[in-house]
DNA sequence: CTAAAACCCCCGGTTTTCGGGGGTATCACA
DNA sequence: TGTGATACCCCCGAAAACCGGGGGTTTTAG
């Protein structure tokens, strides 16, 4: 099958159903045994938004495990863009006496037969312009050495794939919303949060450790003003402390390091 | 050139001026006579990043009529993940005597030579899982038959050139602005700090607004063991608060929001 | 001209933070 | 089967941050 050809499977996939066996047909003839398709923007979640044709045994272990708090792979598809796969991932060497959960992770993975797994990092935007991020896993159970072979020449076809994919699961789920998985919902739609000079610079310092007091000093004024600057900044972050607001700022960009 | 041969070139040019004619020649090949990469997340900005190959007169008229805030491709992008043609574009209709300012612009698009133009959106995130949103327009100044046609064959092969280059361009500015990381001091090298899976934790709940006694509701422990993790990472962190602290977590990719 | 917003300063009561100080539980290895 | 390293849990008190207001001048945009 060629790649316009697993577009147009996607693009005429009318139900999220026919949506995941479409997809698992055309990972099957690149070689891969089933994928698992993930809401990857929401760490705080115990059980985000997932689906695909992974085997059952490796779900319930994943979820009694809470393998998605200590996925490495999750934790690298929030800071990339491109493909990778798991050979590719660092993981921390054992401290002390424990093995550290990534590494026991990536263990249960070997043990339910995978050898190797292709990651698919996307981050989109809703009709409502609030953004998303998703993780696909492609599983790979053959020989390492023709998953580098299939890497080569086809990481960027997976790549477009689970963006036509991803694009089309949300246009049937905002189709008919009634049944539909809350992560492929609309979210809160985005506000555009606009930061004065001030109140920027301001906490832009409290994200380097500055107190108020220091603050006030670096910048010539009063340490109430300061915190007059930090407050109006927390409304407007809509954040609930200046902690929160810090790392608000940063995830939009605001404040640079 | 191939689509392999593209991204190669894309891959191997070390500067944004390399970038830059990199993907010029690139999309000469297809057709185009130029582009513009903008950054299009940011409504708020009056003047966001841009660079591309455009002509000079048609970047002062973008500038003189403020057409950042008035672009119908640039307020679709922020919307939507598939490229899009101009053509495919609603254009609001006039209202009395006046025409739109969309109207506006796409009449002065076309008095500068573009007949079409092709809009790849990108939604990515940095290495600091910060969300940011890119446009990029290819101009087209022949026959529109011609353009249909290239976009029904080639549509899938620009947006994957794109994300290729918007990559490629995050990691030589993340490269180059690496002398000025005023939160990372040299000795922080994101190996040598390891937090345990509590301290992880009670960061990453901080990083997202809650405080002590929320914490200890969530975790079920009482809010001075939560205190006492909060301490002991600040240490291992070198920062001086909770908030330095949760900013060097992110930035450390400790923790994600 | 006028309204809105940026910028600057201040008070008082409440909550959180962060320097210390304790302790027990678990695990790999000898 | 102990031993040592580490994760995990709890407490105190002085200092700081928070949060709800209250002022005012200057700059910007319609």
């Amino acid at each position: 099958m060629g790649l316009e050809d697993a577009i147009s499977a996607i693009e005429a996939s009318d139900s999220i159903d026919e949506l995941r066996s479409s997809l698992h047909r055309i990972v099957q003839d690149y070689g891969f045994s089933g994928f698992t398709f993930i809401d990857a923007g929401r760490p705080e979640l115990d059980v985000p938004y997932y689906t695909g044709t992974h085997p059952p045994a490796w779900e319930r272990a994943y979820l009694q495990y809470d393998f998605v708090h200590s996925d490495p792979a999750l934790a690298r598809v929030r800071r990339t863009n491109k493909p990778f796969h798991w050979g590719s991932l660092k993981l921390p060497e054992r401290q002390g006496h424990k093995r550290p959960p990534e590494v026991k992770m990536m263990d249960a993975a070997r043990d339910h037969g995978f050898r190797e797994g292709l990651v698919v990092p996307f981050h989109y935007r809703d009709r409502l312009g609030a953004v998303h991020s998703s993780s696909t896993v492609f599983f790979w159970e053959d020989d390492p050495r023709a998953f580098d072979k299939l890497l080569i020449c086809h990481r960027h076809e997976l790549h477009l794939l689970m963006i036509y994919w991803v694009q089309r699961a949300m246009d049937i789920v905002s189709r008919d919303q009634r049944n539909a998985p809350t992560i492929l919902k609309p979210a809160d739609a985005a506000e555009t949060i606009k930061l004065t000079g001030r109140e920027k610079e301001v906490m832009a310092w409290a994200a380097r450790g500055k107190t108020v007091a220091d603050t006030a000093q670096i910048l010539g004024i009063s340490p109430e003003t300061v915190e007059g600057f930090i407050k109006q900044a927390l409304r407007k972050l809509n954040a609930s402390n200046k902690t929160h607001g810090v790392a608000k700022s940063i995830a939009l960009g605001i404040i640079d390091l």
